[in-house]
DNA sequence: CTTTACATGCAGGTGACTTTCAGATAGCCG
DNA sequence: CGGCTATCTGAAAGTCACCTGCATGTAAAG
C-alpha cells in the first residue's frame, strides 16, 4: 500500500502536507524531529506549525510513533511493520553528539513491576551517549 | 552527615539557597520539578535562575539526579542511598493526572544491546499513566 | 579581617510548542 | 463535472522551560 492509500485507510485526508511528511519519515530510516523535517529540502515552504499539527494527525492515526529526547525535543518516526499500537514497544538510543536517534527494534520494552492499582499508559525507554559513527570521527579527530 | 556536611563533603559552598534546597528534596520522597521546588514556601523569594544553577549544581555533586518527563520538564530527587553516580539507575513512574513523579528503586535500569563501538552515557527509563491515588480519585468522582 | 573565587539576582533572550482565526481544499453528493 | 461542508493550512502572536551576561554579594581560606 502506498503512502497515500495508507493515510486514506488510516482516516486521514491525503493532504500534500502529510503525503510528503509521511514520504519522507519512511524514506529517512530513523526518527526526526520537528527541526530536521523543516530543513528537509523536500519539505521546503511548510508551515512549522502545520507540521506540527501533521506529524500531530499522523501519530493519532498510529502511522507514525514519538519519541522524548532528553533535549527536550520529540523525535517521530515510522512504526515497525506490525508494531503494536501500545506507545513505545521498543527502546531508541539518541546520539548526544550528532543529535540522531536510533529505533531498537529488537529490544522490546522491558515490564516493570508497579504498586498496586497504577494504571500505565506507556513507557519511554531512552538509551544516550556517541553512536559508533560519532565515536570514530571523534577518534579520528583527537 | 547533616545536609549542610553532605554539601560541603561534595565540594560544594553550603550557600542558604543549596542547604534550603537539598533539604526539601531530602523531605520530599519523590522527584520535584524546578516549578514545584519554587512554590515550596520555604523556598520562597530564591530566584528562578538561581534555582536552575542550584540544582544543577547538586547534580553535578552527584548529590541529587534529575529525570525527564515526557512533559518536557526535569524532576530532581535524592540519590537513592549508596547509589551508582551513573545517570539513571533506576526507573522512574510519572503521572500524567497530577504531574508527580515517582522513584521506583526496586526496578534497577535494563541492559540493552547496542550495535558495536557505541558508547552509552546513560539511560532514561521512565513508565507513565495514573499513579493509585489518582485512579481512586477518579474512580469516586466518576 | 582581608581577599578572592565563586554564588546570587536581575534583565533579557532562545527555542520548542500552542492557540486563534481567516482563507483554502479534500472528499462527498448530486 | 460542479457545488457543499468538514477539515486542513498558514500566519501572527502567545506560553513556558530554560539559558546568558553582568554587576553585586558572600563563603571560606589565609
Amino acid at each position: 500500500m502506498s503512502p497515500p492509500e495508507r493515510i486514506r485507510a488510516a482516516g486521514l485526508r491525503r493532504t500534500p502536507a502529510r503525503i510528503a511528511v509521511f514520504g519522507r519519515l519512511l524514506a529517512n530510516g530513523r526518527p526526526y524531529t520537528h527541526a530536521e523535517l523543516l530543513a528537509d529540502p523536500e519539505l521546503a515552504g511548510l508551515d512549522h506549525v502545520t507540521l506540527y499539527r501533521t506529524l500531530a494527525a499522523l501519530v493519532d492515526a498510529e502511522l507514525i510513533h514519538r519519541v522524548f529526547g532528553i533535549d527536550g525535543v520529540w523525535r517521530y518516526g515510522v512504526q515497525p511493520a506490525g508494531g503494536p499500537g501500545c506507545p513505545g514497544n521498543h527502546v531508541h538510543f539518541l546520539c548526544r553528539s550528532c543529535g540522531g536517534m536510533r529505533c531498537l527494534y529488537d529490544s522490546p520494552m522491558p515490564r516493570v513491576p508497579l504498586p498496586e492499582s497504577t494504571e500505565v499508559e506507556g513507557r519511554h525507554f531512552l538509551v544516550y551517549g556517541r553512536c559508533a559513527a560519532c565515536v570514530r570521527a571523534g577518534e579520528a579527530t583527537a
